[in-house]
DNA sequence: GGAATATTACTCGGATACTTTCTGTCCGAGTCTACCAGG
DNA sequence: CCTGGTAGACTCGGACAGAAAGTATCCGAGTAATATTCC
């Protein structure tokens, strides 16, 4: 959180994303706990756990603690964009952190240089602009939809893997 | 180098773009040390230093060691985009490095999903190409001719302060 | 005076500590469920 | 048989170490220019 955002990403957001897919899949009936979609997929639980309330804290999942909680999708997973994961887990800060080193050195930028940003700062912003905008057009649902048309047992199998699971 | 891409940007970056600026400003008659590039931008100069092997060992600068050497850029500044300094400092790995998580845990991904990658990873590259679009759509020259244009002045100054400070 | 040579000073290059961030883990607060006792 | 209370177990939530990357720095190898000396 609160980081930057188009060089390096964390390995968190993979996981994230993972996740979102697979509630989108089991839908929104009864929340599913930690565990389970940790072991879903192999996943360290406690650190999965942590993701998760970051995506609770930007509002893309609800937490129902107590018996029988666990996290469900907030939105219908076709108004949940790929940004939204994203920026819940690396923040929404942008990569590129413009340090305005041209006022610094013996020949500071003069006021004229006030007017417009750094143009090193503007081409970054471009560029991130253009990231995000690819990612906001695509969603859970679409994620989830290009899955299931391409290998379509694969919703069928999670859903009877958690109904065997909660008994 | 060797990190990833999308996320998270090198503070180095920043500055070896301002570098490249500062040298097309100079021309290719004669390289100019670490040191005069550092003072013109109130940087620390062993650091700068590093950034600068790095654009050397990407081909994107060539280092003449000895008496009068120093740093020149190894292309006319038309010819250098800004994804090439970028990739040159923060590497040319991509930000999101799938894990292939899918294949692990209880219903690991059949035979079926081999064929195309992780549709998450695909997003995620879409996402990044279009980055790196837009940073190679700008070359040095055209940020060194944006700011000329802007503030015709600091070209000029930048110049004088150099033949100065040669003596 | 000219040329070869040894010296000198200056440059890059890689190897070395320190700080910040990210990764991974743990235990406590809160809540729903289920059971049990009483009416 | 129905209702209220209570105990239990399960869940999230934030606080706590370890590891990795990034940041900042230093000193040595190599080279060009220069001053010197010899012819």
């Amino acid at each position: 959180m609160g980081t930057i955002q188009v060089v390096k990403m964390g390995q968190g957001v993979e996981w994230a994303l993972h996740a979102c897919v697979n509630l989108a899949w089991a839908g929104p009936e009864r929340p599913l706990p930690v565990a389970t979609l940790a072991e879903l997929n192999g996943l360290p639980t406690p650190y999965l756990n942590k993701q998760l309330q970051a995506l609770a804290r930007a509002g893309v999942v609800t937490s129902t603690p107590g018996a029988r909680g666990g996290f469900a999708l907030a939105r219908p997973p076709e108004e949940i964009t790929v940004l939204d994961v994203v920026q819940a887990i690396d923040g929404t800060e942008g990569a590129f952190r413009c340090t305005e080193i041209r006022q610094q050195g013996p020949l500071p930028a003069g006021r004229g240089a006030f007017r417009s940003p750094c143009q090193i700062a503007s081409v970054m912003g471009r560029a991130e602009a253009a990231w995000r905008a690819e990612l906001a057009a695509e969603t859970v649902a679409g994620l989830a939809g290009e899955v299931a048309a391409k290998v379509p047992q694969t919703p069928v199998q999670i859903r009877r893997w958690l109904a065997d699971r909660t008994g």
